[in-house]
DNA sequence: AATAACATACATACTAGTTGGTATGTTAAG
DNA sequence: CTTAACATACCAACTAGTATGTATGTTATT
């Protein structure tokens, strides 16, 4: 028997159809946000009729909030908290700085900005039940970074006098604020600026290199300074 | 004569109408984004009526065009080119650590947003116009601190080291991406605590008492490190 | 193995409401 | 009297959502 998927394409595979669905919900919401989000268009991208929408999701709110669920939450999962659970030996800062440096910097992820501040800024307002499926994934994102920072603190390559968890929340409100600069100005030359100046930023929060007088750190070599003064 | 304004409230005052459809405006758009904004609920919340409205402006773009360039231009030079202009003898750290923490942190602020990062995050991928002058409006405000940054150079209490633009660039989208953590939370807490680290980090500009060795400085005392390590 | 019974997974056509926008009429101000 | 500043009524397009119908896949029965 082959696999429902090798088949002569069957006439009705419901979790394909799902998660076409939620693929293309995904885009349209990305795109046009979701209150202007289009079933219709939705529908259209995927030769999904109506019907077989409404029978997998019973409202655009409920196809909303799968979508921050099975979409929305695996990004910062994939880029940013595997990466960190992988490298579990190395520095975490290091890892920090390739995780930054991954993040996609072509002129149509730039300019559609991201997702998550996207659905964020759009509907936390608006729509308790988006909002708190959205701070979930805020959380787990900062909790990871702390933990991985935590971790490098007692392997001494961070150091030791910066708040974890703190520190975490202003990385990501630093990476999130860059790419809303980035989306306006609709440029790539500006996310790829706010790489370096958060790599530099990153750079200052190692532990001197023999942990001199309590793990105080200059605040050098970030682009936000000048590389020789 | 009496001015227009003062007398026994005149049944025609252009001037005003457009005013309150601006204001009215602003508001629905900061509460819904712009594309949910109603044109009807505009109008509900002024009292005046659509013929008078597309008299005043040709279109919804139109209207939207105008509020970007009459309402929310005014934000940023208001809360931070006016009070930095006014502060040019003051150390501009100092100026600018007063304007952070001056933001409103109401939970009606909070909760909104702001509403330049709200518009730029719906807008500037749709709409080029919306798009240049919101960038006009970032362009200002960045150029702005930037102009502190260097006077406070030259006057020997910000770091020789630093980009003075890059740094703008950096405090903008920290604070921006700080109130959009705090507007997903719902939670002025959020935003307070932002309000500590960005202090923090503006503190880690300040060049150093007598000005040793090129400018170099110790990023501590931030709320991102502990306050006695 | 054949088939009846049933539930799943859709497809089609429609509705009620809202959207931005306009055509045309009216009235106040100079 | 003229025209600037509205007011009213209306429209076509689009919205999410639904009612109803149908074909497919599964299971129980014989």
């Amino acid at each position: 028997m082959l696999s429902s998927r090798t088949r002569k394409r069957r006439l009705r595979d419901p979790e394909r159809t799902r998660e076409r669905l939620l693929q293309a919900g995904f885009r349209e919401v990305h795109r046009s946000g979701f209150q202007s989000a289009s079933i219709d268009a939705i529908l259209a991208a995927t030769n999904v009729t109506k019907g077989a929408l409404y029978y997998h999701f019973e409202s655009k709110e409920d196809l909303g909030h799968a979508i921050v669920e099975e979409v929305v939450a695996k990004l910062p999962r994939d880029r940013w908290l595997l990466p960190l659970q992988r490298s579990k030996d190395k520095d975490p800062i290091n890892a920090l700085i390739g995780i930054v440096r991954a993040i996609p910097a072509r002129p149509e992820d730039v300019r559609g900005g991201c997702p998550l501040v996207n659905l964020a800024q759009e509907m936390s307002q608006l729509d308790e039940q988006f909002r708190k499926r959205l701070e979930t994934i805020f959380r787990a994102w900062q909790e990871g970074i702390a933990t991985a920072l935590r971790r490098g603190q007692s392997q001494g390559t961070v150091r030791r006098d910066v708040v974890a968890s703190e520190t975490a929340g202003f990385l990501i409100a630093l990476v999130e604020g860059y790419q809303v600069l980035a989306k306006n100005a609709q440029d790539p030359k500006v996310w790829n600026g706010g790489i370096g100046n958060i790599v530099g930023w990153l750079r200052s929060l190692r532990a001197p290199r023999q942990s001199r007088r309590g793990g105080r750190r200059l605040m050098s070599k970030g682009r936000v300074v000048k590389k020789r003064q």
